[in-house]
DNA sequence: TTTTATTGATTGACCCGTCAATTAAAAATA
DNA sequence: TATTTTTAATTGACGGGTCAATCAATAAAA
């Protein structure tokens, strides 16, 4: 029983969040959701925080879990680049219950010291996941700042998906990494910089 | 008196918000860091929404008043771009306070329309001012494609520096999206996509 | 004297986390 | 198998705390 409600209630979570669009959902709401009384909710997780913390905790799983796949399926560095930026765009993550959650985490993170060690592991995980590809295309500079661009190029992205403001929709989000990618790519300039 | 405690409260908004990190912070922690009672606080604002709201007023129309100075200055289309990039990392707008509290709005505009609004007629100005440069360097198309990664480049990177995670000073930050801007007007690939 | 500024105290709502009590399941025993 | 015993699942009710918003009362200006 005790796997299928914690399931059941990290999956009401993120539907929560999603819905509300911030983290300050009751654990009455959650547990409704769920179809549990919010004591039950307290008796499997302990304080509302753990709660979070495990949703978060699946969130990244499941998108580690869909990098290494596609990573696994990547035949050259510059097929790996692509295939790290699709997933992130990709029909499961880039939805907006995922995002709207992703970006509360964000927000949360700057109070909570154990959601901002978690966020860390998932910006790791993705600067080393794009340097696997971009370090065998252009020179190591290059490749730290690219991956730096395309971090962020991502988050930005996802908020303003959050935001229903401009590129809604994975295709033209992925075109613009993607047009990125090849302007890095395509025209070898020279820099200096650093 | 009136202005001053307007001024006063809005000021203490930011930096309350910038320590917390989010947006739940307590009408007596604004009133009391404007060394006021609350009682005060919403006999000047009313609700504290509406204080929040006139905070993300106060911010936007900061924004605004910076790049409209830094535009009139530009002498060129391409100065125009970077113009406008650099105002967004400016030292009075790239501060964690400053950033911590947009973050937190973007956050709290899914919940409130009011405040989605606001944040929406700030995308418009973004968009407009990275238009009136780029619309004379390339064509219609690459020139709408740009602002959006522009615009999305810049939200990244204000996360990044709001979780102190990666590119953390401003000019790196300038550096990444300037390279950007170079790699698209450096070397003009063919596109037939959109 | 009228208006504005200011606050302490209070109210009412909300919500987390706990606990005692109840039901259901599982294990052990006869 | 039938029974008792133990363990796990589940909840309603509630205490304690927090906080937004109000209000009556006081001080200061105009």
């Amino acid at each position: 029983m005790e796997p299928l409600r914690r399931r059941a209630l990290i999956d009401a979570t993120i539907s929560a969040i999603g819905e509300r669009g911030s983290l300050d959902v009751t654990m009455s709401e959650i547990a409704g959701r769920a179809g549990v009384s919010s004591a039950l909710a307290h008796h499997y997780f302990g304080a509302k925080d753990e709660l979070l913390q495990a949703t978060m905790r699946h969130l990244l799983a499941e998108l580690n879990a869909d990098a290494r796949q596609a990573l696994s399926a990547a035949r050259s560095p510059r097929e790996r680049v692509s295939a790290v930026i699709a997933i992130n765009f990709s029909d499961k993550q880039f939805r907006p219950e995922t995002i709207a959650a992703w970006l509360a985490f964000y927000v949360e993170a700057q109070k909570s010291q154990s959601l901002r060690r978690l966020l860390r592991i998932y910006a790791r995980r993705l600067h080393s996941n794009l340097m696997s590809g971009l370090a065998a295309l252009v020179t190591r500079a290059e490749a730290e700042r690219a991956a730096e661009a395309i971090a962020a190029l991502i988050d930005g992205l996802y908020i303003r998906r959050a935001l229903k403001d401009g590129t809604p929709n994975a295709a033209s989000a992925i075109a613009i990494v993607e047009d990125y990618v090849a302007g890095l790519l395509g025209g070898p300039r020279n820099r200096e910089s650093d």
